[in-house]
RNA sequence: GGGGUAGUAGGGUAGCCUGGUCCAUCCUAGAGCGUUUGGGACGCUUUGACGGCAGUUCGAAUCUGCCCUACCCCA
């Protein structure tokens, strides 16, 4: 019982393990005195960095990044009257400078459709500034009355990525949509994190969408995440903000347009899908840490080890390697723990032992243990790296295989449904979607789903027996 | 949206009903000293709190009111 003593809530206690588990991995402090509202830590800021780093490298190819104010005037966010309906209960409003009260009220951006698109409305001329893809990540703000919870229901989202895109024609538009799908696949591809791509029911759009694209994932407790959106704007929002452009012909057209974003829920997500009771386990590629390295110092060699270690880090650090050489005093087993629970993919040990025999110990973050000969260190590294990636990835898939049903009936899916997610066929009809949530206490997600774990899928509704095509049933977060 | 339960040091708890004990307690917390170090070391010394604001009272962690925050359950 006592060697228990500092461990973690279970993962099978979702709630309590997420919790612990960020303030003890040092991702995030919950004690700020405001609901919904939380603060980085240096190493969840670190984390955050390399994360969006990923995610800018993406969409750098064929975006620029730009930034718009946060503050938006009533008279901006009030001009689209559906996408004002959509969020209108959750804007918080700057009603005061000083003592004064404003002639027109600010609000902080819930999205910033409303703060891009007037300046689109003077860029964009003709059609040779188009297509137009710009994107920016931001903090924005939504004053939930529900449930909040760290990175993933917030007041202050404080890492929205939300690329915004203008084209010539509705086509061009939805091939944009594709490729932001395309994107955000390869981000999470690059996360080991297994999606789920649907596309969400009408009632289920962006306000002021044509349609929404969703990118979901499942988490332990075999509830979805929403960790992404990509929205078919049509020309709703260029014929409010009158985005129109000359074509080739001198005649002057709405432009149509897309957005899409991410936010700091694909942190979530990262780290409810990959840690374990002991802690974190981050994919190298964003690891703020990617090798530790224990010296292991006994007696009278302390000052032989130390230099070995000191030498050892600076090799990796020169192969481009992010690497933390622990030589605070404490015992090695408390630092295996601590590294531990922040994730890094290797652990170096660096002892007597090892420099006698001219080699390292190293340790997997998943507990595999081997040896690499000091001589060709740095490749021996990278390899272990590259193979600790892939052991993640394979482990994600499995879990995601794990939580997913195909099911015909209201019967099978209300028992899939309790431990994962389904797909049961749906003739499309709103009532039906009611009824399927009200029978099994899950949501129809989306149609037309896009994931390797997801065969084709047609057959009689699950509700009315007309003929459906699969839908993607969950209980979502 | 509706209901609970709870806030005591860095973290975890007792005390509250029945106001007063001038040393509450434990730790993976902090500081200091020494001995240690191949999976969470040990000894000694020490630091530090009653969520906030008002009220009742000679006296409030304890009683009253409002606010803030957190967690759980149901829609």
């Amino acid at each position: 019982m006592d060697d228990e003593q500092g461990a973690l809530p279970g993962k099978e206690d979702f709630s309590a393990w997420y919790n612990e588990l960020l303030w003890r991995a040092g991702i995030m402090d919950v004690r700020y005195p405001v609901k919904g509202l939380y603060v980085w830590f240096p190493f969840g800021f670190a984390l955050r960095r390399n994360v969006y780093g990923a995610l800018r490298a993406l969409l750098d190819v064929d975006h620029e990044e730009a930034l718009f104010p946060l503050l938006i005037p009533e008279t901006e966010l009030a001009r689209e009257s559906e996408h004002i309906k959509g969020f209108e209960d959750e804007v918080y409003w700057v009603t005061h400078g000083g003592t004064s009260p404003l002639d027109v009220k600010l609000a902080l951006r819930p999205t910033s459709e409303c703060a891009i698109y007037p300046m689109y409305h003077l860029w964009v001329r003709s059609h040779a500034d188009l297509p137009l893809r710009l994107y920016q990540v931001v903090n924005s703000f939504r004053y939930e009355t529900k449930h909040t919870r760290p990175l993933i229901r917030l007041r202050e989202i404080t890492s929205f990525k939300e690329a915004h895109t203008v084209h010539a024609s509705w086509e061009d538009a939805e091939c944009q949509v594709a490729e932001a799908i395309r994107l955000y696949q390869s981000f999470y591809d690059s996360l080991s994190i297994p999606v789920i791509i649907s596309k969400r029911p009408d009632w289920d759009k962006f306000p002021g969408a044509d349609y929404t694209i969703a990118v979901d994932t499942i988490m332990p407790d075999g509830r979805t995440l929403q960790v992404g959106t990509v929205h078919h704007l049509g020309d709703h929002f260029s014929k409010t903000f009158s985005i129109t452009y000359e074509d080739v012909n001198g005649e002057q057209q709405f432009a149509c347009q897309t957005c899409y974003g991410i936010s700091e829920r694909c942190i979530a997500a990262l780290i409810s899908m990959h840690g374990d009771d002991r802690g974190l386990v981050l994919p190298p590629s964003v690891a703020p840490v990617q090798v530790v390295i224990v010296p292991i110092t006994i007696g009278r060699r302390k000052e032989e080890v130390t230099a070995a270690a000191e030498d050892i880090g600076q090799c990796l650090t020169a192969a481009g390697i992010r690497v933390k050489v622990d030589s605070r005093d404490l015992r090695p087993g408390a630092k295996y723990y601590y590294w531990e629970m922040r994730g890094v993919p290797l652990r170096l040990e660096v002892g007597p032992r090892d420099i006698d025999s001219g080699q390292v110990t190293v340790v997997t973050r998943l507990g595999d243990k081997s040896t690499i000969p000091r001589a060709g260190l740095e490749d021996g590294v990278c390899a272990a790296l590259a193979g600790f990636a892939s052991a993640l990835t394979g482990r994600a898939m499995e879990h995601i295989r794990a939580h997913i049903r195909v099911v015909q009936n209201i019967g099978e899916l209300s028992a899939a449904v309790g431990r994962g997610v389904a797909i049961v066929p749906w003739c499309g009809k709103k009532e039906c979607a009611d009824f399927i949530g009200e029978s099994t206490n899950a949501s129809v997600l989306g149609t037309e789903i896009r994931s390797a774990f997801v065969p084709e899928c047609r057959g009689p509704c699950a509700a009315c027996g007309e003929e459906g095509t699969g839908a993607l049933v969950g209980r979502a977060y």
